[in-house]
DNA sequence: ACGATGCATCGCAATCAGTCAATGGGAGGA
DNA sequence: TCCTCCCATTGACTGATTGCGATGCATCGT
C-alpha cells in the first residue's frame, strides 16, 4: 500500500508541480503535495539531505549516516525508505555498500510548489 | 510548551532561514524546519493556504473555510492554530468574525530554504 | 439582560509516525 | 562452503496527529 501511494504521488508531482498560490487545491493534489512535504518534515531526514548535498562525491554510503545522525541502523533506513519513497533520492548498490544520492530536481519541483 | 516550540522556530527561521543543499543541518535548524515542512504536510492545511491565497481580499474569514473543506468547525480552528503556530498564517479578530491571512514572506523563507 | 452567533478549547477515540532489537538476505573474503 | 559484513524488513512499543462532540467565551442584536 505505502509503494502505491508513493508512486502515485511522485509521477503526478515530477509532472505537474501544483503550486499552492497558484489556484485553490483540488483534495488530490493537496493529498499529493502533503505526502511529499510530510517526507521533509522529519530532522532526521532533513540532516540525511544536507549530508548528501553536501557530499563531494554526490553520494553517501549508508553505513556513512549511522554515526552522524545517531540512530541505530535500521532506523537510519526506515527514513531512507521515506525519503526514496517520496522521489527525493534514489539508492544504488555496488558491492556490499548502497549509495544513496540526491534527486536535485524532485526538490526543486517541491520547491516551486511554493511559488507563485 | 507548543506555543513555545513554535515561537523559537519562527523567530529563528525568520532571521536566518538556512538552506538544505548549503551545508549539513545542525540538529537545532532541522528541528526548526522539520516543524516548518510539518505545517504543510497535512492536505487540509496546504489546501487552507491555497484558499487563502485565491481570495480576493487576501483574507478568509473561519466560517467560509468550514463547507469548501468538508470538516467539522472544531477540526478547520486546529488546522489554522497550526499554520499559525508555523507563522503561516495571521488571524485579525473583526466583530464576531476573525479573518485569517497568508504570511507570504514566510512562505518564501521556507521555499529558499529548498534551494541552494 | 437575554438569546444567538462565531470561534477556541477540552476531552476522547482512532490512526499514524519514529525508534530500536531481532531477524533475514545478499555480497565478498577466507 | 562458511563466516563476516552491510543493508533491509519485521514486530513491538511509545508518542504524536487527526478528527469530532461537548463545552466555554466573546460579541452582536433585540
Amino acid at each position: 500500500m505505502a509503494e502505491r501511494a508513493a508512486t502515485v504521488g511522485v509521477t503526478a508531482l515530477a509532472e505537474c508541480c501544483p503550486s499552492i498560490l497558484a489556484a485553490p487545491l483540488a483534495v488530490g493534489e493537496a493529498g499529493e503535495l502533503a505526502r511529499a512535504f510530510a517526507a521533509l518534515s522529519d530532522p532526521v531526514r532533513l540532516r540525511m539531505l544536507s549530508m548528501l548535498a553536501a557530499a563531494p562525491s554526490g553520494e553517501v554510503c549508508v553505513c556513512d549516516f549511522v554515526a552522524p545522525l545517531g540512530k541505530a541502523q535500521p532506523t537510519v533506513s526506515h527514513h531512507l525508505k521515506v525519503l526514496g519513497d517520496a522521489g527525493l533520492i534514489h539508492g544504488e548498490r555496488r558491492g556490499k555498500w548502497v549509495w544513496y544520492s540526491l534527486d536535485r530536481a524532485r526538490l526543486t519541483s517541491l520547491r516551486d510548489a511554493l511559488s507563485a
